[in-house]
DNA sequence: AAATATGTATACTAATTAGGTATGGTATAA
DNA sequence: TTATACCATACCTAATTAGTATACATATTT
């Protein structure tokens, strides 16, 4: 019961281009550099973050990667929906047809339950938040657009 | 990130043990049949309940399984942990060394406390709380069990 | 004491998934 | 028009999970 390694890029990612937004396009190979990601696979990630509306890109020279929306409006909870094939516990709460115990099944709601605990979290923590909580922990840490952060929402 | 059929399969099989404790010892084909898990994935599965002290046996003709303990004082909590061989959500947080970003990563904290929160919800499931539940919804179900539950703790 | 029904222990294998590569594109600024 | 970037997809491999196979030990019943 663990995360994905996609998972754990992904987040890695969209704080990275959190801390540099608005300010210059980020190169594959940059990212790929600093949070040691192999560039194919990274631009696989970066691909499904496209896709799905937290990233945007611009090509040619001096092109790169940019965030395309607030990072307090993404949280930790929607990357891991992302890139997680299954985000339930177990497989049975949104497909019964998994199981042939599931209709009789004594823990199954007890899985969705705790399920859902876990997403309310998850839910609650924004990029945004991250970068604010490590600003606190290390004051000196490079962070250009904690300021901006802040006043959004 | 889903939970392993070992760990369902135990929850299982702690119910329907719980189901019938100290009145007869079940015997593994019994909880094969009932539960739809093959014998000899099953034998494994109830000896490492034995090792954990959550399951006890009888040998011999007539023999079999029986809980070792108040299903009250048996948590899913303690289920996962027993067998899921990685209980946190990502390596880093008991395993610095497993991430070389560990250090640095503004994420690792966030798994962790949702991890936290997780594991909360489960250590508050007992196995008598599944059975209790279950006898709620279905209140024809066959639980000789549930008032020598409910007078336990 | 033998037969037999049971649990115990460990090694092995098949299936699935995760993680990462390889190849070949397409767009754009210089 | 060419170098430099991102885009798309097919493939491979190692690890993990799930389940089998084999052999053995124990205890009740007769």
């Amino acid at each position: 019961m663990k995360l994905s390694t996609k998972t754990r890029y992904g987040a890695r990612i969209l704080i990275e281009l959190a801390m540099n937004r608005e300010e210059r396009a980020i190169q594959v190979s940059e990212i790929a550099a600093s949070q040691k990601i192999p560039v194919k696979y990274l631009e696989q990630l970066l691909r499904t973050l496209k896709l799905s509306g937290f990233v945007k890109s611009v090509r040619g020279p001096k092109g790169g990667h940019l965030l395309a929306k607030s990072p307090d409006t993404i949280s930790l909870g929607q990357v891991v929906r992302l890139f997680e094939g299954q985000t339930d516990l177990v497989a049975c709460i949104s497909l019964p047809q998994e199981c042939d115990m599931a209709s009789e099944c004594l823990v199954r709601n007890a899985w969705k339950t705790a399920t859902g605990v876990l997403y309310d979290k998850l839910d609650s923590i924004s990029i945004a938040d991250l970068i604010r909580d490590a600003g606190e922990a290390f004051p000196d840490a490079y962070c250009p657009s904690l300021a901006q952060v802040e006043n959004v929402g």
